[in-house]
RNA sequence: GGCGCGGUAGCCAAGUGGUAAGGCAGAGGUCUGCAAAACCUUUAUUCGUCGGUUCGACUCCGAUCCGCGCCUCCA
């Protein structure tokens, strides 16, 4: 069966296939840059990188754009707390979660675009909804009329028939017509940072920056649109509202949302002290390959339970990867082509994309490479792999490797060099030929400390980093 | 209260009408100078509970218990 996504606008899973040409153009809500990323923020990054290396397995082009929030009252908030510019503290954030994220191997958006960057396109798109009349202007601050979208609640599945207007309290600083309306365009307060345009001084609301940076480098109806389940209401619901009362026309064909994770069971929070940053798994020695692994394992759609015994659990189900990539780069097998394993590759590579093509079932992908892995191993034990089933082999790993990427170790630029180690290696050899164990295992020791692990096989001594 | 998701072995988790993938941990074995590493085998008569439909249900229907999320700025 071919590609296929949960939408959440439609509840249901459907084909997919970019509307224009080959390209998919996609959108997905990036970072508020206010703090370093922590793994809940990382599952929703990570399963869209996924997402991503999944439609270029697929041969689509992609038009990727991201948005950085950089004006937000957290931010203004902490900004003023630190005595910094707007500009300065977030700059510090957004540099971090580009480094933090490169180290778990995300592929960087074609675009990524900052909020502050686009207060005109913002302002223009205001401007348009009060043109249609979708607007309303109230001390100062220019509001979104949900009366004049009728379609309000279309993607969350909300009811609003029976809410009264004004019905429920309003926590909201500012003075609205209508509970449900929404601020466009925030008028400027004391000591807050503001921007002076048409529409008065002041600054954006959440919602508007995804419209219009969306709507700028994507076209008026994107392929897809992407973010944590938390966004669905009112985030997404807001920018299908104030797209559509502009352009009359979808404004995304696919709404993509991932699950959160618990943390050990229980619902990730400062409070209950089991929060983290991937700076913190870093320092506590977990490797980026590792949180990856742990964070991809599980469907995106599925609530995932992070646990640090999964972590490790992680870094060994790679470490079996690691060590069939290992014996199939290192084995000398026998002369020939063995057909009927080259089927068993086929077969497995075939499961492997029926699995990421239905809704990117990454559990199930991995499940079949972990099958064929023993199959393999399997039929190299009893000389039923040859020198010809290699290639298919190999290449059937890359293509695992393309998409979860976790095969190739981060080494510290302190690590041992793989001359270093070849050398070592080599020493060690003859140490073993000349019977002299004492030298042979002092050599494995020092290794061992650079976390290099050797391995004798009947081929000679292979070595592999930890 | 409304809407949505989920409860499958010690842990993580796929499957969703034809008789339980996979990973980790555990147990046994092969290999090896010893060791390490690696590899292989094995581990759920059973899928929250109770009914129903069916030749047959983890998979469909009803009820029920439990967990989680959203219902205005949180990925």
């Amino acid at each position: 069966m071919a590609l296929r996504f949960y939408n959440t606008l439609t509840q249901t899973t459907e084909p997919f296939s970019p509307a224009q040409d080959n390209t998919v153009r996609m959108y997905t809500c990036g970072p508020t840059v206010w703090n370093f990323v922590h793994i809940g923020n990382l599952r929703t990054f990570t399963s869209q990188d996924i997402l991503r290396r999944w439609l270029q397995y697929r041969n689509y082009g992609l038009q990727h754009v991201m948005n950085i929030t950089d004006v937000d009252d957290r931010i203004i908030q902490q900004a003023v707390a630190a005595g910094q510019s707007i500009y300065d503290y977030t700059d510090i954030y957004t540099k971090a979660f580009f480094e933090d994220t490169g180290k778990v191997r995300l592929q960087r958006p074609e675009i990524v675009s900052k909020a502050t960057d686009h207060i005109n396109e913002m302002v223009a798109l205001i401007q348009g909804l009060a043109e249609n009349g979708c607007t309303y202007e109230s001390e100062g601050s220019t509001y979104f009329r949900i009366a004049k979208f009728p379609e309000y609640g279309k993607l969350a599945h909300l009811h609003f028939e029976g809410m009264q207007s004004g019905a429920r309290v309003d926590t909201d600083k500012y003075e609205k017509d209508d509970a449900r309306d929404f601020v466009l365009w925030k008028a400027r307060k004391e000591g807050e940072h503001f921007w002076d345009t048409p529409l008065g001084p002041g600054r954006p609301g959440w919602h508007i920056e995804c419209s219009a940076m969306a709507m700028k480098y994507l076209g008026e109806t994107l392929d897809i649109h992407a973010g944590g389940v938390d966004l669905i209401f009112p985030h997404h619901e807001n920018e299908i509202a104030q797209s559509e009362a502009c352009t009359h026309k979808p404004f995304a064909r696919f709404w993509l949302h991932t699950e959160h994770l618990m943390v050990e069971g229980e619902t990730m929070s400062k409070s209950k002290g089991n929060f983290y940053t991937l700076r913190d798994l870093f320092e506590k020695g977990y490797s980026p390959e590792a949180v990856r692994y742990l964070l991809t394992s599980v469907p995106y759609r599925k609530q995932l339970n992070f646990t640090f015994d999964g972590l490790r659990s992680a870094a060994t189900a790679i470490e079996r990867l690691r060590n069939f990539e290992l014996r199939l780069k290192t084995t000398k097998f026998p002369d020939g082509d063995n057909p009927a394993f080259d089927e068993r590759t086929a077969k497995a590579l075939a499961q492997f994309e029926e699995a990421l093509d239905d809704d990117l079932n990454t559990a199930e992908a991995l499940g079949a490479v972990f099958e064929y892995i023993r199959d393999a191993n399997t039929a190299i034990d009893n000389g039923d792999f040859k020198t010809a089933n290699r290639q298919n082999a190999d290449s059937f790993l890359q293509k695992f490797d393309q998409v979860f990427d976790v095969l190739k170790p981060t080494v510290s630029e302190h690590a041992l060099s793989d001359a270093d180690i070849d050398a070592l290696v080599a020493e060690r050899t003859a140490a073993k030929k000349a019977k002299n164990f004492k030298r042979s295992d002092e050599i494995r020791q020092t290794l061992a400390d650079q976390n290099v692990i050797l391995e004798d096989t009947k081929e000679g001594t292979r070595w592999k980093r930890k």
